[in-house]
DNA sequence: CTGAAAGCGCTAACAC
DNA sequence: GTGTTAGCGCTTTCAG
């Protein structure tokens, strides 16, 4: 077997590397990845980098792995855009989640700007007045939780308001335990908000702990929106409303992508893959049983 | 690389194989295996089987695969005790989770029955009355499930009640759907149940999510213990009293057990190792602040 | 159509 | 100590 891969100059496996196995979103995207591979006689091999920019780079970088699979779905997190040109070019790759591209991989996610704009609409639309937002990194290696930034000033923009930049919070990752501390914070100002854009849902279910705990209602005092549609969010109390990205078509639009540039003699261009997504309100916002 | 391992005759790759990525108790336990590898200078290959009996054994009896990886970390779902007998010698192996060995392989796990006994008991001494148990599986793969459930007879026995046979429910999965659909089950009962035992965190949260939307109250209405205490039980609403194993524990003494018999010329006498567990009390039994 | 030989890229053991 | 060769287990090619 092993050998075989040796004489035949391919192992039949592909790698999938994300930051963090235990985020529910890598891991139901996860499921998407291995199943659409395995359709197509693939075995997938994951990794985890706990987010660590030299084990990433590694594994793009280090063209002597090269053989241990065909080609490489990642999902960087500490990676600058430079570290992403200066990999081994002979190594098929598509990269998950928004990234500018050099060109020489393919990239597929969905519009985070649009998605974030969406969500924040909602939360003006329902006539909150001081809306937070949790988890802008505004640092190099930011870049997926700067779009939403983005978002959520593009959509106070386009109802004339003007975003209160003492409710943009920075958290350094996307889970719970961040958003249960930003809202920690954020209920400790002199005006807190009455409505929060989260991140991640893991992020906006770590803040509705904190509200729920200190007495708070949620959506009456406060309403939240999150990102990702997990499944913890349609059974936590009370259900999450969320940006519902298109996980099944990320992942089998990505393996398709691979294998293509896998058995493609000439790298393929580099496209920039838009998966869709929708805004599923549920309790959050909506409160138990009057939608709207 | 490759062809290192080929001349080498290894690959300082470890696979772990386990039924699904999405269970937050097993991605949580696959981070602290992933780490305790990592020190060893060992690598980490995942694979997910779905529970499919055909393709678990594939992992174990197939030789072919070994050079592959030198020793395989495995929690099996659907495979019962034949198929790990015939299983090919010579692939390192350890066991997650309950299971008897033949002594050709490690095995590591808490003591399902006490940890169940314990759990029930607790429901019993806060004076409940109609404990539920939701998540047996009374048949050949079904182990796991059935040393939970014998935890929950003892715990009757030893405060001198009887079970109620027909509060003991059974489930296919230990997932929140299935914890959802069984408490819909459990309330239309005509003497529903004032307290329930659940065979993992998702189970409970699952139910906990039915409670609530039907306006019961947890815990003064009906109080729930989980199992496995995964972050979500943490942040949920309300926290889950769960019975929690030591998974770092778990994790390295797999591990550990694993490399030595990776490197040990004469294979080792299979071990049963016992992890150390704890009953955690949260607000599912406890309420809010006044614990006991 | 079946069978032997060369070689995938590297390591280990051996000789120089 | 450095240089060379056999060979890991399989595939592929070429000759029989």
């Amino acid at each position: 077997m092993l050998a075989r891969n040796l004489a035949q100059g391919r192992s039949g496996q592909i790698a999938v590397v994300v930051p963090y196995l235990d985020t529910p979103y890598f891991s139901e995207l996860l499921q998407s990845v291995i199943r659409a591979a395995r359709v197509s006689g693939y075995n997938v091999l994951i990794d985890q980098t706990d987010g660590d920019p030299e084990h990433e780079r590694a594994f793009i970088a280090d063209g002597s792995r090269r053989l241990l699979f065909d080609g490489v779905i990642f999902s960087p997190l500490g990676l600058d855009q430079q570290a992403l040109t200066n990999r081994d070019r002979r190594l098929p790759l598509v990269i998950l989640g928004e990234r500018s591209s050099d060109g020489s991989f393919d990239h597929v996610g969905i519009d985070d700007v649009a998605a974030s704009r969406q969500a924040t609409e909602h939360l003006i639309d329902l006539g909150r007045q001081r809306i937070a937002a949790i988890g802008d990194q505004p640092y190099a290696t930011g870049e997926a939780a700067q779009r939403r930034t983005r978002g959520f000033r593009e959509a106070h923009a386009a109802r004339g308001r003007t975003p209160r930049e003492d409710l943009i919070i920075s958290t350094p990752r996307f889970n719970r335990p961040d958003g249960a501390q930003a809202m920690e914070h954020l209920l400790d100002l002199a005006e807190p908000p009455d409505a929060v854009f989260c991140y991640s849902d893991l992020v906006a279910l770590g803040a509705i702990r904190t509200l729920l705990s200190r007495g708070l209602r949620v959506p009456e005092d406060v309403a939240v929106v999150g990102y990702d549609d997990i499944e913890d969010g349609r059974f936590s109390n009370p259900t999450i409303t969320t940006i519902s990205p298109d996980k099944e078509m990320i992942a089998t639009t990505a393996v398709e992508r691979l294998l293509l540039r896998i058995s493609s003699p000439t790298p393929p261009a580099g496209l920039e893959l838009r998966a869709p997504h929708k805004l599923i309100i549920r309790e959050s916002t909506a409160g138990r049983s009057t939608p709207g």
